[in-house]
DNA sequence: AACTAAATTTACTTAATAGTAAAAACTGGA
DNA sequence: TCCAGTTTTTACTATTAAGTAAATTTAGTT
């Protein structure tokens, strides 16, 4: 275990091993996507990674060992999301974290609809556990004190509220996604008119024509 | 087959068939409620059921056509729900379905959570799929002309949109009660916060002060 | 080239599944 | 009570899964 004297060649191995284990991690991504967890074994996916059993095992341990790479990868992945600087407006606010991820599902789609999917089924969202996944999305939708401060929102809804739905709306319109029911552009098109509307129930008069317009223009495209 | 003079004693045993069945398909819903699907086989059932496995195929044929017969039994009870009279103000139609529901799932929990957990995973509420539950729902969460006409909603917004709107609240409520995230109480509040906010933006002003009452009130319950 | 630790494979075990044919038991009705 | 048809059970097949020990092969280093 030590890189000291006892090991000879390990540095390399370990490299080596890693490309290996990511081949058939890949591999495993794209099973599991075809054909859903369900019908996922190790037996196939040694079978088709032309490799023997013990090798799956050798490199992953256990079955599930999989799966929870799988979703820390996700996690990780997932916080990347919250970039640095996003613009002040909360339209562009709202089209830019969207674009975002979309860009991101774009880059990576089986992988993110496996792992979202797996997530939920394992109920890795539930609000009370402690992998921060629910805390980070919801931190995220959280309105900025800016747009009550220079008044676009007014204060008559609890911001907390508002936070909330907009957090439901991404939820929602990514397991719509991984779930099949809608590709990219209808999660786009869907999760902006709720957050639209969700901040339209507490925008000044002047902001709230603008909604109206953004959302009206989302469903005329 | 026929009742005519062939078979003897069928209309007794086909009653007692009946009731045989319905207890097991009880017993089933119980089993998945606590152990998920994927924990749910044939023997197992039949074990619990002190019946041997040949006799739940007799009864049920093939496995799937159990979980089949429970979601066919769900689409019905929830066809049932769609009911005559609600009452005429936003607010009050609102709490009222969202309680109908709440008094159905709390009458038949298990039953609920499995069923809908069922047919998620089949993905049945699939937009494009024919059985109806999908379109159904649309149907229920439609705001009524009246409340544009009464001038409770000014129709600076698409009505389809907040039907839409009010529709995933419904759903990602049911949805996250199935999954175990939030209990029957919890789901209530969500749902009506949701649906309250959407109303809220394109309430006249009088009535977004009510509806901002209502979700104030939601929150410090 | 040769050595050695690591990695892979062969060949297997254990355990659980869905499903079935045929014998046995049971049930309602005459 | 006894009979015929229904239902259940016994005892089985066939399939497939995860996982492992030991032999074999491979790969990096000297």
């Amino acid at each position: 275990m030590e890189n000291s004297g006892i090991a000879r060649g390990n540095i390399a191995r370990q490299a080596n091993k890693k490309l290996r284990r990511q081949r058939i991690l890949d591999l495993a991504v794209r099973l599991i996507a075809s054909d859903g967890i369900e019908g996922f074994t190790i037996n196939r996916l040694a079978r088709e990674a032309r490799v023997s059993t013990p090798t799956i095992h050798n490199l992953f341990g256990k079955k599930n060992d999989i799966i929870k790479e799988l979703v820390s990868n996700l996690i990780q992945h997932m916080g990347g999301l919250a970039v640095k600087s996003p613009p002040i407006d909360p339209i562009e606010n709202a089209k830019f974290f969207i674009g975002n991820i979309i860009t991101e599902f774009e880059k990576n789609t089986d992988f993110f609809r496996v792992a979202l999917m797996s997530a939920e089924q394992l109920g890795l969202f539930h609000p009370k556990l402690p992998n921060g996944l629910h805390q980070q999305a919801q931190q995220v939708a959280r309105p900025r004190k800016e747009w009550y401060e220079s008044g676009l929102l007014l204060g008559n809804i609890e911001p907390s509220v508002i936070r909330e739905t907009v957090h439901n709306s991404n939820r929602l319109g990514r397991l719509d996604w991984a779930s099949g029911y809608i590709d990219l552009n209808q999660m786009r098109r869907q999760v902006l008119q709720n957050i639209f509307l969700a901040y339209a129930s507490d925008a000044s008069p002047e902001y709230h024509v603008r909604l109206c317009e953004e959302i009206s223009s989302l469903n005329s495209q």
